[in-house]
DNA sequence: TTTT
DNA sequence: TTTT
């Protein structure tokens, strides 16, 4: 890498979020993520705002977490990196569109929250949301060892085998 | 400046924050907000965790909010900077305590949270803690100008006289 | 704010700043910095770089800054936020566009840096590029304050009119 | 992992790395950053400056990186969390020292500027450094596979097996 | 399209 | 001392 390419996103999400499958069998999740930003007009003197979206989409296990956790209102903490991706539109013209790869998400609502908002409920019966923050696993690694050794944990504080490093 | 020296916590508060007025009348808050990580052992197999405690020190409007709105469990965003200070122990040693100066504060409980959450509603009866990202003032503003028109209002969009500028 | 919304990028500038001054006599500067990843692919075994474009906007005084210091080939920090706008096309199609608004910028280069590297020196003769954090101006400050007072000071330590706040 | 516990740092180091090997045979380096800032004191009107330094230990292949390539006076981005750890001094009293823990290193010095400054050249022979930006690898991760295949790579952009993801 |  |  030469460079640094960060996004933070602390924010809620405007939709449920969109998970697909690739044909490899690994998912994928779009969810547009809103920060809004308000301030007073220093003409009229009145109160503005205005919304951003940010499309952000996340690979593998994070899109699994996404799946089966978030849901329209959540609120998240997402760490990525812009890539901006072109494409053609039907006129065969090049466009471009600017999304947030996400490497780690956390979510933010605590579960009491969950539980009271009915309708951000995790589907499933056990339904417990960990709160934790997952990373996503390198792409490099194969992919049958990202399934086994889900890389997605938290980066451990460094130990070495238990000898106490300081 | 020459570098960047900037931090980012999410986490929650340990204990109600510690207000302080200095002499010139200005507010100081003090806060304690607890990150964890977990990860799984890898000779025993096991589970287990780590809590880090970030000592945070808000000045100005950013105090006033801590100690209106802040308590005992609140989740926080807060950015801002290491400093480290030096001080003496009781016999005179050198010692040295790294705090992390907190420039923005963000809250990220729900209003529901806060209301269901019972220890930790607002004190004082309108008690709505506004879902803002509240800015320190920059010190060397005029202290009356930062009481005129608190600074701590998050930075608009910027906008030329409402001419619109794309 | 609700929200976080927070980019930083480290990188290159590829072509010279665009300045443009606005009808109110604001600087306006567009930057393209590239960020760019390496690895190795997994199935050839050979290594893969991929470049991330990314176009920054500056104003007001971070604008004068870039016109002044920056260069093709300069490696800058730049914090900002992401702003996504919308304008249409010859065929009035709507189009998007997403940008980084610029809220704090560092020239990264040694001195001694562009001065060897010929094409990238300062126009001017002084042609000292401070090795400072320049910061945006809130823009709800007057503009003549702004002028008068560029608030593209960094955020200096807190001081209690030098009454020592440890 | 319950929050968010991230430091960036951009500075100068002040003195070589110090290296260490580790009982198992890994690597931890210590390096001491600097940042600064500089404002203008409102009484005196005078410039005043502080400089802050940064504790930063790395480990493993972070740690032979910053053996081989980094020098005092070198320039880095350093990404990485914040570790308070206690100890005890020769009365026996807890002392605490907060570190960063560097997750993720980059050189910001040209490599002319390297040639070019002399003391700061690289060691050996070759004395390439790349300009990338390493990663800490997982401690999770079995030693030995953590030197087969170093973790330390720059994590991609996903790829779906060369099947293009969009 | 979210949230306050 | 928090949270999950």
């Amino acid at each position: 890498m030469a460079g640094v390419n960060k996004v933070i996103i602390v924010g809620n999400l405007g939709n449920e979020p969109e998970i697909r499958t690739m044909p490899n069998g690994e998912a994928v999740a779009n969810i547009s993520v809103a920060t809004s930003e308000s301030w007073r007009d220093k003409n009229s003197g009145e109160m503005r705002e205005i919304t951003e979206w940010h499309r952000i989409v996340l690979y593998r296990r994070l899109a699994e977490i996404a799946g089966e956790y978030l849901h329209k209102g959540s609120k998240v903490y997402v760490e990525g990196r812009l890539r901006t991706r072109k494409w053609q539109d039907q006129n065969g013209q090049d466009r471009y569109t600017t999304e947030i790869q996400g490497d780690s998400l956390q979510m933010l609502d605590s579960r009491g929250d969950r539980a009271q908002s009915g309708g951000y409920a995790p589907q499933q019966s056990g339904g417990y949301a960990p709160q934790q923050q997952a990373y996503a696993a390198p792409a490099s690694r194969p992919a049958q060892q990202t399934t086994a050794k889900p890389a997605a944990q938290p980066e451990p504080p460094i130990d070495f085998d238990d000898d106490i490093p300081f």
